[in-house]
RNA sequence: GCGGGUAUAGCUCAGCUGGUAGAGCGUCAGAUUGUGGCUCUGAAUGUCGUGGGUUCGAGCCCCACUACUCGCCCCA
């Protein structure tokens, strides 16, 4: 009775041997790219207390309230975004104590529970950074650049950073009333959405996607006209600086992030190349989050960025991958004393780094060729009877087909740069 | 949570107005006894997503369920 097959849970991905090729291959990248602006690893557990962020992300934000992986009786929550967990970090080993700005990059996986989608899952992986201690524009402007960089590096084109400054919540304050008595006035034309967000949230209906809305908050009142001196400075002096260092951006004043920890500077990388969900980058400055997480009042800011969309847009201008390489040698054998002696030599040969491998299915010498062709080998050497009694075999260069003879008793010191 | 689409071999897919399965690729084996790539020959693998219905007869029509997928919402 053949056993039902037990598969994955829906949203997850299997990375196979190709797929996790490329993933290393653009983790080793970004390692040495973080280590250029001055930007340490940190790890955080996978799951975190459910209450780090219920108090860091927002109650009645939707990854908080309907889309979290929790467990044990609540008590715990799989992350579903590492700002809160580093900041948390961050306190609890005190690195308040490091010297300068704590530059802090991260690559890990993330949990949320929504319908997959195209460039969506419920396990999914981001790569980003935190820049805590500095309230300088300069820091805004070379986060934001960093992030731009980094999707250059690796030749994605067509994308757009935009842009907003979303002050703080007390400059929010008489603005949301505001929004709120003239959303009432049109109250019977907002969709159910909104509707229940002009209580609880009022601040995300400026990103409708609603043409009609859209239409409506043309004529609302204006964020910005209601943010502070400072605030409204800091903007523009980030966005001269950006000019400065040569970023393209888009102001766009409804620009509104899904997190309540954010204040000040917010921004978004999109490119239409993914479809629906094209968020690629998103970040901004979340000034009030490390004192609403118990330590003191700390300027911070950052930014994450989905690595499966990232993927997708590598992919479509055409990236060049590097090719993984080949095992060297393949030893083809026959017989029982060969396969013996032929284990033995490739220990010692691996012992040296080198990289190679043999049958272990038994099949007929061809077959083996045949793999070792398939597999790309560079060379083969057989070992059978006819070697072991001679004590010399022969290697065999597979690109062209040409064969030295070798002494089996000098194989495990082989050179296999003298076979080039 | 709400909608649309899809489900046939390991993969990509054919399958006529209903008459109980096919190709290409891949895998494996062979083409004179111990040598790859090209070519040729052959083989294996399917309860046609699951359950029910209509029918003499269902891969095809109808219903339900499940999974996958794409949108809405939200986010990266």
């Amino acid at each position: 009775m053949k056993k039902e097959l037990i598969r994955k849970p829906t949203g997850t991905n299997d990375l196979l041997p190709d797929e996790c090729f490329k993933r290393r291959h653009i983790e080793n990248i970004l390692v040495n790219f973080f280590s250029c602006y001055n930007y340490k690893e940190i790890r955080t557990p996978t799951f975190e207390k459910t209450e780090l962020f219920k108090r860091g992300i927002g109650d009645y934000t939707d990854v908080v309230s309907k889309e979290m992986y929790s467990f044990h009786n609540n008590e715990f929550t799989l992350k579903p975004e590492m700002t809160a967990p580093v900041i948390r970090a961050y306190l609890e080993n005190n690195l308040d104590n490091l010297p300068g700005v704590v530059k802090l990059f991260y690559i890990a996986n993330m949990y949320r529970h929504e319908r997959p989608q195209a460039g969506r899952f419920r396990e999914f992986s981001q790569f980003g950074a935190e820049a805590i201690g500095s309230d300088s524009f300069l820091i805004d402007a070379e986060m934001i650049s960093l992030a731009v960089k980094i999707l250059q590096k690796f030749g994605i084109k067509n994308i757009k950073t935009k842009i907003n400054t979303i002050g703080t919540p007390e400059e929010r304050k008489e603005f949301l009333q505001e929004l709120k008595k003239y959303l009432l006035k049109h109250f019977d034309s907002l969709t159910e959405i909104s509707k229940t967000r002009l209580e609880k949230n009022p601040l995300r209906i400026l990103d409708t996607k609603e043409k009609h809305e859209i239409e409506i908050l043309k004529s609302a009142p204006k964020l910005y006209d209601y943010l502070n001196k400072k605030t409204k400075q800091h903007f523009e002096n980030l966005l001269s600086a950006l000019s400065n260092i040569n970023i393209q951006y888009e102001i766009d004043y409804n620009l509104v992030r899904g997190f309540d920890y954010y204040t000040s500077t917010t921004f978004e990388i999109v490119s239409e190349e993914l479809g629906s969900q094209n968020a690629v980058i998103g970040g901004g400055r979340y000034d009030n989050l490390i004192e609403e997480l118990g330590g003191k009042p700390t300027p911070a800011i950052g930014f994450a960025c989905g690595i499966e969309r990232f993927m997708v847009l590598i992919e479509k201008s055409n990236y060049n991958y590097p090719i993984e390489k080949p095992i060297s040698i393949y030893f083809v054998t026959y017989g029982e004393k060969a396969k013996e002696y032929t284990l033995r030599t490739i220990i010692k040969l691996r012992d040296r780094n080198l990289m190679c491998d043999t049958d272990f299915l038994n099949r007929s010498i061809k077959a083996q060729m045949k793999e070792a062709n398939k597999i790309n080998a560079e060379y083969t050497i057989v070992i059978g009877e006819d070697e072991l009694n001679t004590n010399k075999a022969t290697i065999k260069r597979m690109k062209d087909g040409k064969e030295f003879v070798i002494d089996l008793n000098q194989l495990e010191y082989i050179n296999i740069e003298d076979y080039k």
